[in-house]
DNA sequence: ATATTGTGTATGTATGATATATACAGTATG
DNA sequence: CATACTGTATATATCATACATACACAATAT
């Protein structure tokens, strides 16, 4: 599992793999009742505090995406992956919108939108 | 000029005056030379402490969009608009590519993209 | 000229979020 | 049952946000 985080990134470790971790639930790379690494392998492997990746598990465990088990480890629980992808879109449409707001104070006018959209869109590898 | 504050953002105070400001200068709501709101004026009306309307008048002057003089007040700065909108074009493509990032892991495919970003745009008033 | 009232500024403090080290508790397995 | 692996809890450090209060400068009415 591949996880990278960046010390000078405006956003919280914890969040970056919180984050991280539930696109890799939501795109399948995590099946269903996988384990995902210890909170001390992780921890090591990203240079930082068992409590920050601690952190982090508990976030997912919250949006329901894992569950913990202590002895045992933490593991992608059982979903109804539907819904967590509603809620993805939600975040999508929070986006979105922010765009707009700047957009339309800025005078740029939907259809330069678009054209940003899709450019953008090829772009991102 | 109208400046909405929430408490319940995660967006800090100061950040959400410094958006609101920026935005009234570049829509042209405020006009060059025009003198903003002193901060204690504008903190009384927010309801807020005058440190706070300080730090955001801080950010705004550190940005290049006003100029703050002991015992005058604050005034809009002579500025290059189109540098200014530029910067905000930066921005929205973050927002963009943010909203396509999560797209992608989701398996939302551009047409639906534009589709969202087409809706919300009639929808955002 | 100076007292008053308006500006922005600086100092010191409180609280909450982020991240840490270290010690604790449960589970698996030789 | 000892050991090595899990997750968890406690106490602490640092930084960002927001505050109250006191300070310094400018304009202006006395």
């Amino acid at each position: 599992m591949r996880i990278i985080i960046s010390n000078q990134a405006k956003e919280p470790i914890y969040e970056q793999i919180v984050t991280q971790i539930r696109q890799h639930i939501l795109n399948g790379e995590l099946a269903e009742g996988e384990a995902l690494p210890s909170i001390r392998l992780l921890a090591k492997e990203l240079q930082v505090s068992v409590i920050t990746t601690k952190r982090a598990y508990e976030e997912l465990e919250k949006e329901g995406y894992t569950d913990s088990v202590v002895g045992k480890g933490s593991f992608v629980s059982s979903q109804n992956k539907d819904l967590l992808k509603e809620k993805q879109r939600k975040i999508i449409e929070v986006k979105l919108t922010e765009a707009i707001e700047i957009g339309k104070t800025t005078g740029i006018p939907l259809d330069e939108l678009v054209e940003m959209l899709q450019l953008l869109y090829e772009e991102d590898e």
